[in-house]
DNA sequence: CGGTCTACCTGAAAGC
DNA sequence: TGCTTTCAGGTAGACC
């Protein structure tokens, strides 16, 4: 499940290979994904990419008429291979370069999307994203406000795009577990102490996954042309009825807003 | 408006 | 063994 160093490391890895290369073509070999492919992305062909971003989980490729968006969703990657490689099942969308390069988007559940953006606007889903975890507009002292009388658990609190964008249900979860915050904790009764351990730590997740996937990356385009997930030290997700690991005792299982929810309720206040 | 719930989707895992 | 059911989860949008 990408999350976003997946998605920082995804990009970091295709750079490289797209950056400055023409698309001689694109191939939507199913574009039902969570929304139809708009044929506006046929727009790239024979156009260079000038850019490519990340904001949030999308990934935006630019270029001079507007720009390609690209969200992996659940179970989505992409990978670098050489256009005459074999279509792989669940390779939807495909954009073929003059350098002989093939930029391919994989995608079982179709969670994912792939979506244009004219020049010069925002599109509607990144237009209400709040800040990145990773830079100084994510900070306590504004969360800490944010939160104020807001009745929704800590956990949901942080997953919620406007407050942070980037922090999925295993984040949510290991953070909250290090910064010693109990996840269902009304975020408006969660001190500015506690947001003030709960933030940098949140950003030293993040960043600590990126610098390991960009240490294991080596080059993109070679073996099966996709950067592994990183085998993450996990120490409440998915861990549910096995000892907390500072103090033995048998770490909860709780479901908010629908997802599982895993935390210590000695450590976890 | 705030809060909650649902839909979307496939494959792995669990249940029978 | 093989069929059926459940679960996983990002996020927009419907709903109350």
């Amino acid at each position: 499940m990408p999350e976003l160093p997946e998605v920082e490391v995804s990009r970091m890895g295709i750079t490289p290979h797209v950056l400055n290369q023409v698309v001689t073509k694109v191939n939507i070999h199913n574009g039902s994904m969570r929304w139809p492919v708009p044929d506006d992305v046929y727009q790239l062909t024979g156009l260079t990419v000038t850019g490519v971003e990340r904001r949030a989980k999308y990934l935006l490729l630019h270029c001079a008429l507007g720009s390609t968006i690209l969200h992996l969703g659940m179970s989505g990657n992409l990978r670098v291979v050489s256009a005459n490689e074999p279509l792989k099942k669940h390779d939807h969308i495909e954009f073929i370069f003059a350098n002989g390069k093939a930029l391919r988007l994989n995608d079982p559940r179709r969670f994912g999307c792939c979506l244009w953006q004219a020049p010069g606007s925002v599109h509607k889903l990144l237009a209400k994203l709040g800040p990145e975890p990773l830079t100084d507009e994510f900070f306590a002292k504004q969360v800490y406000q944010q939160s104020r009388n807001k009745k929704v658990p800590v956990k949901q609190f942080i997953m919620n795009n406007a407050i942070v964008v980037g922090v999925g249900n295993i984040y949510a979860n290991e953070s909250l577990f290090k910064a010693g915050i109990d996840p269902r904790r009304e975020a408006g009764k969660v001190s500015l102490k506690s947001f003030e351990a709960l933030i940098p730590i949140i950003k030293d997740t993040l960043a600590a996954a990126i610098t390991q996937g960009g240490t294991t990356l080596k080059d993109f385009a070679q073996s099966d042309g996709k950067p592994g997930y990183f085998a993450q030290q996990l120490l409440v997700y998915g861990r549910k009825g096995q000892p907390c690991l500072v103090c033995k005792s048998e770490l909860q299982e709780v479901r908010l807003g629908q997802r599982s929810t895993v935390f210590c309720g000695k450590c976890q206040k």
